[in-house]
RNA sequence: GGGCGGAUAGCUCAGCGGUAGAGCGUCGCCCUUACAAGGCGAGGGUCACAGGUUCAAUCCCUGUUCCGCCCA
């Protein structure tokens, strides 16, 4: 081991992030065999397209699915991630178009195809490389042994092979139909990628004459300029007002075209515009429909570039829009436009462009989708694909249900060249151009190019320029990826994949295509499960874009970035430069935000938090590394040491953590999974476990401080695991630190944690309660008073319960160094000390002499507070019982619990307004002057600086004095029963009621009602508490009673009148050496800190009386105050 | 036009029949030797609106308003 003391204060995940992926890669951790014991677990990573860098996006992806896959290696699985870029055709064309224009103002085809492609493999390679290093710098596991890219000779083959076959089987075929057309692109697309949104436009009313008569037929359209390619108009056959005039003719405006008017119901909606439409069928989708039912030519009025063409007569070479104006001024001229109307439509625009799409009949491949969507939606109809969320599976229904023949052939240059050739000797050829007329062309289809064409044996043939839609390969993935055609042995064991994890966003782009061919091709689901993540957006919720400048570069904040690297907002927030986050911490926030159903909003504010967790992480363990000696944590079970109940808490609660974590995992709960660790390392393990620890590792005994160590660098070790798939560098950072025999040489390779039902310990996690709640009503009247960490004060414990007592009594150690105290009395009910803040807890009353530390306002307002939070409370339980149709129709356990409370509430209100009376300035009597404390103003100043700071460990050993006047100071040997009853006594006189605190029963209801609402660890403590009231506590009660030292407390009246004057010696000895020693270099004097205390409390008042009374006249917010008090919340 | 989701603390979100929780932010006290990227304490909510079911509704049902997304 080397030297494991020395951690740096600050966690510096660049230095950390850094070093680990390397010796990953080196030890070959990523990579799985095909062949293998171990149960298969394969997901393939969607691959990212080329044409840029990563955005947040795929960090999500990378992150999620580094989870599944580290989690699942972990867990014994062989698990394989395959990583892999995507050529992206459309979109990688027109980035490196793009770029060709900018830098050489050149176009593509002033290279020509061949060079052009050249850059474009240029592009690729560079990107492919960045998105490689990406990934490595998020930590992803990825097999990099097995990167594929979409282009690769393997893939390739697999495209050709399932185009071939599919072709073969008649599944795709060549046929001029109406399809979108992108006139900036040059391209068909498929349906998907168009991009439909809802536009302002207008309804145009344009007026027909209908041959030989005078009428005229007004058409509504919101496409004036397709009327050059009208070739019929259309009413509705039950269409009383256009009655007899189907058969007839219109003349068409402007061209003087002479065409039917066809009687059709489904086109025609009487109800919208005028009743009657024209009909356009090569250049909208319903028309042409229509076109095909009726037998109408398709006249195409435009090119490629949607610019009027030669049939369009005196518009020809307009381009759309302005043959649009000018085709409405002729009408207006010739009086034919009737008129102009706002009309919403919905317009279709290019996916990658926005340029707006154009319906354009051409030659072009289609899939004949419904023979393959067939076998995809029943496999999830029966359950052989699940897709989480489950809300997604109704929309992936609907689409499959409703899809149309997919039209896969691109003219683009960039991917893969559709293989069907052309003879270039006997195909028709166009006249135009005299190049082949690829419409009436017939193709030879062929997985290699042909030599002959079987027609007329010429060997001059031609391939088909098309390139194949960019999803028909990458929807080949999950099995081309695994050697598929080929029969791999990877295919064997790797193939249905465990998990298709990828954006909603590419259900159907991606996801749909995928289940079509695996089914068909593979004869089995490409995946088990396909899980379904959310879109990552800004931290107002809008979409990240660089239009927008909203962009984030996860390996900005993973690196840090200067500030002219980042985008404006960023540099608002980051004037400086955005620091380095670290990967871990970016994994975590992701994975944190993460909830099914809902975009991510990511907040940098919360990579900081999670980057403030990392280094809690690092400081934790640093900790317990500084603590630990030579110690080595040995394989003999932690059971069978000599455990404490702090020890025995921790490992319970750790069990319960490991349950939820793995519970949330295996439901994809991401973000539950990350709080639950969240919670279980910041709220339990450091701010309760690592400071109880303390005692024993600072203490003498050094049994109990190895067990402590054992119980530290346990607990760690499974902390780090657990964690290790969210934040794997520093996990495995630390864990390589650890003092111990470890099974494996990485982190990564070591197992996953799993409950040990051994070690969840209910009687411990009931016992903790009380402890955990004395300490808490104590640092909550610490906190009002704004009493300062070093000031130790004096605490009276009253329980009628004995247990309480016992438990409290043998925890004092664990009590006084996290509450503060100086000094803790324990005992039954009796009187209470006058002039003393309280706190009524479960099944104990705690009073605090104030003497001059506390507040008195501060107190008198808590308390105040308290009251009528309670009263509210039990104002409202008791309106429900008064209802006798509650208390005839809930469940009786209902009632009880209801009932139960109010008793408690009751029981505690009447105890706090005891409290409160007895710190009324007017009420005080004179017994309680006896023994009241110093004016508390002047005590207050000597508190200042005098106040005793106890030795962590050494509580008990040392002297400890309190301002209070009702109070001696005493030393803890000494102390004891004798010495408080008598007191107890004498306060019996100033106060003679008593106020016994309630019987058991009640106690314990009122335990189990507080308890239950204390959020993170009282949780485990109120179902476990009934359950443990046998065996557990009573042997350790028994354990107790054995090494009870005090005897029977004695009366000793005379101590006490001794004591001022030991007081006053203890004050000026020990103390003040040790104010001397640590105050004096401290800057505050002491009047100025009087000061400002006074201020504090004068400011308070006024500011405060508000609020305040808002909440009194607030609904029940008493409640909320108790359930507050879980220490969950008590974590920042 | 159809479908899906959402509206809960200043912000981001959990919860989903027994009168509300977290993180961040805010306020107060503290540089207590694991951590100031920290500790302790506090404040903050007619759970969008209107009806209904129920002994009981933030939660179930219906409707309304607004905000997303998808499809046509």
């Amino acid at each position: 081991m080397s030297d494991t003391t020395e951690l740096p204060k600050a966690y510096d995940p660049k230095e950390v992030e850094a070093r680990w992926y390397a010796h990953w890669m080196e030890r070959n951790y990523f990579r799985a065999e095909a062949t293998s014991d171990k149960p298969p677990f394969c997901i393939v990573l969607p691959p990212p397209n080329v044409t840029g860098s990563l955005h947040l996006g795929h960090a999500l992806t990378a992150t999620i699915q580094d989870i599944l896959i580290r989690w699942k290696r972990m867990s014994g699985f062989n698990a394989l991630w395959v990583p892999g870029t995507d050529h992206a055709g459309i979109a990688t064309q027109m980035v490196v178009e793009r770029e060709l224009k900018e830098k050489e103002k050149k176009s593509r085809h002033d290279l020509g195809r061949e060079k052009f492609l050249e850059r474009v493999w240029e592009w690729k390679n560079k990107y492919g490389n960045r998105i490689r290093e990406q990934h490595k710098v998020l930590g992803a596991s990825l097999d990099w042994s097995r990167e594929r890219f979409t282009m690769d000779p393997g893939v390739s083959s697999a495209v050709r092979e399932v185009f071939v076959r599919l072709h073969e089987e008649g599944l795709i075929y060549r046929a001029q139909k109406l399809i979108n057309w992108c006139p900036s692109c040059h391209t068909a697309l498929s349906d998907l990628e168009v991009e439909h949104e809802e536009k302002q436009g207008s309804l145009w009313h344009i007026q027909y004459p209908v041959k030989g008569s005078d009428r005229k037929l007004t058409v509504a359209t919101t496409r004036p300029e397709t009327m050059l390619g009208d070739t019929a108009v259309a009413i509705h056959p039950d269409d009383e007002r256009y009655q007899g005039l189907a058969g007839q003719f219109v003349v068409l405006p402007l061209t003087g075209r002479e065409i039917p008017i066809i009687a059709d119901a489904e086109l025609v909606d009487p109800a919208f515009g005028t009743g009657v439409v024209k009909v356009t069928p090569a250049h909208d989708f319903n028309d042409y429909q229509t076109g095909l039912r009726h037998h109408l030519p398709m006249l195409n009025v435009l090119d490629e570039a949607a610019r009027i063409n030669k049939e369009g007569g005196a518009y020809a070479g307009m381009e759309r829009f302005a043959a649009r104006k000018k085709i409405l001024e002729d009408l207006t001229a010739q009086g034919l436009l009737e008129k102009e109307e706002p009309h919403k439509l919905s317009v279709g625009g290019c996916q990658r462009c926005a340029t707006v799409v154009e319906p354009r009949l051409s030659p072009q491949w289609f899939v004949k989708i419904e023979p393959l969507a067939k076998p995809a939606i029943e496999a999830v109809e029966q359950g052989r694909t699940k897709i989480i969320p489950e809300t997604w599976t109704n929309t992936y229904f609907h689409w499959m249900r409703n899809i149309h023949d997919w039209t896969i052939s691109r003219q683009l240059w960039w991917g893969h060249q559709i293989p069907a050739w052309y003879c270039a000797d006997c195909s028709p050829r166009l006249e135009a151009t005299g190049g082949i007329d690829y419409s009436r062309a017939e193709p030879i289809v062929s997985r290699a190019a042909p030599e002959k064409c079987p027609k007329c044996d010429s060997s001059r043939l031609e391939q088909d320029p098309d390139v194949l839609d960019t999803w028909f390969s990458s929807g080949l993935w999950p099995f081309s990826t695994l050697g598929w055609p080929e029969q791999a042995p990877e295919l064997k064991t790797f193939y249905p994949n465990s998990v298709m994890e990828t954006g909603h966003d590419i259900l159907f782009f991606w996801v749909a295509r995928m289940m079509m061919f695996g089914l068909h091709f593979m004869k089995d689901v490409p995946f088990r499960t396909v899980y379904l993540h959310a879109m990552v957006r800004d931290e107002k919720g809008e979409k990240m874009s660089k239009t927008k400048g909203n962009v984030i570069d996860p390996l900005d904040i993973v690196l840090g970035a200067p500030a002219e690297q980042l985008n404006k907002n960023l540099r608002n927030k980051f004037p400086q430069g955005m620091p380095a986050h670290g990967a871990d911490a970016l994994r975590f926030t992701l994975a944190s935000l993460t909830q099914q159903g809902r975009d991510i909003k990511l907040s940098l504010d919360r990579v900081a938090g999670y980057k403030a967790f990392a280094n809690k992480l690092w400081n934790a363990s640093r900790f317990a590394l500084m603590n630990l000696g030579d110690f080595t944590l040995d394989n003999r079970p932690i059971t069978e040491r000599e455990l404490t109940l702090a020890d025995r808490w921790i490992l319970s609660r750790l069990q319960r953590a490991i349950a939820v974590t793995r519970t949330s995992l295996d439901a994809y709960a991401f973000g539950e999974a990350a709080s639950t660790l969240y919670q279980f390392l910041w709220s339990e393990f450091c701010d309760w476990y690592i400071e109880l620890s303390k005692g024993s590792l600072y203490g003498e005994d050094p049994k109990a401080r190895d067990t402590t160590r054992a119980v530290l660098v346990y607990c760690l070790d499974r902390i780090l695991r657990l964690l290790h798939p969210f934040m794997p560098f520093i996990t495995e950072e630390i864990w390589q630190k650890l003092p111990m025999a470890r099974p494996t040489d990485s982190i990564m390779l070591a197992s996953y944690p799993e409950p040990e039902a051994s070690l969840e310990d209910a009687a411990a996690e009931a016992e903790m309660g009380p402890v955990i709640a004395a300490i808490e009503g104590l640092r909550n009247i610490r906190g009002e008073s704004n009493l300062p960490p070093s000031a130790r004060i004096t605490a009276y414990v009253q329980s009628a319960d004995e247990r309480t007592r016992e438990l409290l009594e043998r925890w004092r150690g664990y009590l006084m160094p996290l509450a503060g105290l100086g000094e803790l009395r324990i005992t039954a009910p009796g009187s209470k000390p006058a002039q003393s803040a309280a706190f009524v807890g479960p099944q104990m009353e705690v009073f605090v002499p104030l003497a001059g530390l506390i507040d008195v306002d501060a107190e008198r307002e808590r308390l105040t507070k308290e009251i009528s939070r309670s009263e509210q409370e039990v104002g409202g339980i008791q309106r429900k019982l008064d209802n006798p149709n509650f208390v005839a129709k809930a469940p009786p356990d209902v009632v009880e619990k209801d009932r139960a409370r109010v008793e408690e509430l009751t029981a505690r209100i009447s105890k706090l307004r005891d409290s409160l009376k007895r710190l009324e300035p007017d009420t005080s009597t004179p017994a309680a002057t006896e023994t009241a404390a110093p004016e508390p103003t002047a005590s207050k100043a000597d508190a200042e600086g005098e106040v005793v700071k106890a030795e962590a460990g050494a509580v008990e050993a040392e002297a400890v004095e309190t301002e209070a006047g009702a109070v001696e100071a005493k030393s803890f040997e000494d102390e004891d029963d004798e010495e408080f009853e008598e007191i107890g006594e004498e306060f019996d006189e100033d106060d003679g009621d008593g106020h016994a605190i309630g019987d058991t029963e009640a106690g314990e209801a009122q335990a189990s009602a507080r308890a239950e609402r204390k959020g993170v660890i009282a949780r485990g403590v109120v179902k476990t508490q009934a359950e443990s009231e046998a065996s557990p506590v009573r042997a350790s009660a028994e354990k107790k009673a054995s090494t009870k030292k005090a005897p029977a407390p004695k009366p000793e009246s005379a101590a006490k009148k001794a004591a001022p004057a030991q007081k006053a010696a203890a004050k000026k000895a020990a103390p003040v050496k040790k104010a001397a020693a640590k105050k004096a270099p401290a800057k505050k004097a002491a009047p100025a800190k009087k000061a400002a205390v006074k201020k504090a409390a004068a400011k308070k008042a006024p500011a405060k009386k508000a609020p305040a009374k808002k909440a009194v006249a607030r609904k029940a917010p008493a409640k909320k105050a108790a359930a507050k008090k879980a220490p969950a919340k008590a974590q920042r």
